[in-house]
Formats: structure tokens, sequence, C-alpha cells
DNA sequence: AGATTGAACAATTCGTTGATTATTCAGAAA
DNA sequence: TTTCTGAATAATCAACGAATTGTTCAATCT
């Protein structure tokens, strides 16, 4: 029985290494000669094994691309976190800090890199619910957000979920900045800036000062 | 001289007339066969003309589109403003009536009629220009808005452009509604009701009651 | 037995060709 | 002269065969 396991582990150890090897090595290719420019055959020949072999450690082609994208979104999402809980900062602060580092992230990723572009627009395209996934994802941050600014009594907001919902309805032209306008970088910033500042005191917000970021730079 | 003028205004009335006889043949054949399905040559017919003839009144057949859609488009606009200035309604209950009638037109013309989405999306491809022109439209009816409550003593905005500006950037996804997520109208209708809530009291609003409209039902 | 292969298969893409159609313009008609 | 025509032109589109490539699986190897 020992053994047996012990045979067992080492073989998911092989078979997340080879799984890493395939990730790698269609890193590599994926962003030399993009997603539609590579074959299977080229990745399995860079991994030394038959293109059939793929498919053991992976359903199919766009499953790789969504593995890479994967790995990439999660750092992202470690760094947004990271945002959100700042010590120091106002929540106010913190959530402006956190859209405007999601603009900036995807406005740099889509700008000039076009083949980041083009796995982006495949796997949107081929796989609807992906999308759906990270803005989740982002939701719960918002969520943990707004736990910690209730828990430090800097605001009361009755329904998390909703209220994260909402503002990711209002900041929709700031996540796929380039499918929407073609507005440069310092102009989507002034508008972020100006949508926050209606979100957060409002039509009539009283608070019209404390809101000079570095957007204007 | 003014035999002269007199020949002039009835000749430019006669090219309007022409104008019009085109453009009523075209709408028939657009909405009935779709745009790209539609021939000059087969306008020109409809007019007993030659195709060639077209193109002293238009210049080209994408303008004979753009004509129709901006006729169509200027008698809503009508409507948009009859709400911003409605008598007896508070600012708030007339700006959400603008946006929530805009998202009405918008999901309804795209849902159920294949040629107006056709058209739309032909137009916005070629005349990138188009949907900026109808944006700036859209604001200046929120400025009326806004200068209006102002003399009422309603509220005071103090930049009233920016922040049309701003609403419609945090609307965006409710002004294009099915090019984004295939979300129902009631869905739409929810998430807009909240996003209009967030932006006209901020997130830490304090009249929290007087929201309820016709969105939930 | 399980892992791996690579030829076979099916789906997709690609490039070419032929037809369709928007647009022009030299000339006819008014 | 001004208005209009319709054949000529050039651009776009549709179709279709060929080639490429994602995926599968019976056979082979370890």
């Amino acid at each position: 029985m020992e053994i047996r396991t012990g045979l067992l582990t080492i073989t998911m150890a092989e078979k997340d290494s080879v799984r890493c090897q395939i990730v790698e090595a269609a890193k590599k290719r994926f962003s030399h000669f993009g997603y539609g420019k590579t074959t299977m055959a080229e990745v399995a020949a860079d991994c030394s094994m038959s293109p059939g072999n793929l498919y053991r450690f992976f359903p199919g082609k766009l499953d790789i691309a969504e593995c890479i994208a994967t790995e990439d979104y999660e750092r992202h999402l470690e760094s947004l976190r990271k945002l959100a809980l700042a010590p120091g900062k106002s929540a106010r602060d913190r959530l402006r800090d956190l859209l405007f580092e999601e603009l900036r992230r995807t406005y740099h990723k889509l700008e000039k890199d076009p083949r980041a572009y083009e796995m982006a627009t495949v796997i949107a395209h081929e796989r609807p619910q992906y999308a759906n996934w990270m803005l989740a994802n982002e939701r719960k941050i918002f969520v943990e957000l707004f736990d910690d600014a209730e828990k430090k009594g800097e605001i009361a907001i009755p329904d998390k979920e909703i209220t994260a919902e909402m503002i990711q309805a209002a900041t929709m032209k700031f996540r796929y900045p380039q499918l929407w306008s073609k507005l440069t970088l310092p102009k989507l910033e002034r508008e972020l800036d100006g949508v926050l500042k209606l979100l957060i005191d409002g039509l009539c917000g009283t608070s019209r000062e404390g809101a000079r970021t570095e957007a204007a730079a």
C-alpha cells in the first residue's frame, strides 16, 4: 500500500511536470508566433513527444491557452488583493487603486502585445464563461475590501455582492478598453477618475476635493 | 433674379423629393431583405432611374443607410428631450427615465429586428465617428436637464458637460446591451437601476429609499 | 498493464476563381 | 447646359477544392 501510494504520487508529480513542460513550450510558441500560427505538432515536438500524447494532459489546444492565461491572471488577482487590503489607506483610495490597476494592466497587455490580444479574443469567443469567472473572482476582492472597510468603521454597505456587481457594470468600459473606444490611456484614466468620483460621492457629491490622483500625470 | 431664385428653390425642392423617394425605396428594401442583400440597382429600379443617378443624391450606399438611421435617431432624440424636460418630475427621476428609455429602445431595436442590427453594425464599423456624434447629442440633453434642475434649485452641478460624459461612460454597458452581455432586458434593467442608485447617491448614499421604479416589473 | 506513438479522420483554414455589385464617367437625352 | 443613362471598371463576395491541422484510436513499446 505504501509503495502503491508512493508510485501514485510520483506519477502524479510526473504528470504535473509534463503538463508544466507542455505549458512552457506552448507559452514560448504562442508568444513568439501567435496562437493561430502554432500547431499542436510543434508543441509536441518541442516536448519530444507525439501530438497525440498532448491529449493525455490537455483536452485540447484551447485548454493549453486557457491554462497559460489563468496562470497569468492568478498572479494579477494576487496583486489586486494586495491593493485591496493595503494597510494605511482609506477604502476609497484602495477601491481607486484596484480599478486603476485593472485598467492599466489590461491596457498595457492588449496594447503592446498582439499575441496576448489574440489569445484573449480567442478565449473570450470560444469560452464565454471565462470572462464571467474572472469577474466573479474580482467581485470577491471587492467584497473583501468592503468587509475590511466595514470592520474599520469606514463605510457600511448593505449588500456588498450586489454593490460589487454594480461597480463592475459601471466600469465595464475600462475593463476591456480597446474593444470599446480607441481612447488613449491618459484619457481613459481621466474618465475612470470621473466615474469613480460619481460612484463614490454621487451626483451631488459632498467631498469633492480629496480626489486628485496621479491620473492627471 | 427672382425667377433665378425661384428656379433654384424649385430644383432644390425637387432634389429633396427625389432624395426622399430614394430613402423610402431603400428603407423598404433594407427592412425587407437587409442592407447587404439589396443592391443599388434594385433601389434605382424602384425609383425608375439608373443606378448611376443615385450618386447625384448620395455619395454612396452607406450614406443612404446613414440617412435612414439618422431620421429614426432624431425622432428618438426628441422623445428623450421630452423626457428630460418633463414637468412635475424630479431631476433624478428624469435622468432615470432618460437612461431607461435609451436602454429599452436599443434593446428592442436590436433584439427583434435583425435588419436594424445589421445596419447598426455596418454603420458602426464603417463610420466610427457616427457613434460619437450620437453620444454628443445625448450629452446635450443631459446638460439641458442639469440646467433645468439647477434653475429649479434641485441640484447644482459644477461641470455639466463633464458630468454628462461620466454618466455616459458609466452606462456604456446599457447603451449597446447585446454587444456586451447576453443579459435579458429585466436583468439589464435591474443592473441599470443599481448603477443609477450608485451614480446619484454615491457609495454611502444617504437617500436610499426613493429609488423604487418600475424596473422590478 | 499502462504509456506512447503516428497514421487516419474530421474539421478548419487558405487560396484561387468566377460572379456579383458598388461606383464612375463618357456620352445621350432633355 | 443640365440631367440622366448604362456600359465599363474596380472592389468585394461566394464558392469550392486543396492543404493544413486539431483530434482520435488501433497498434506498439516499455
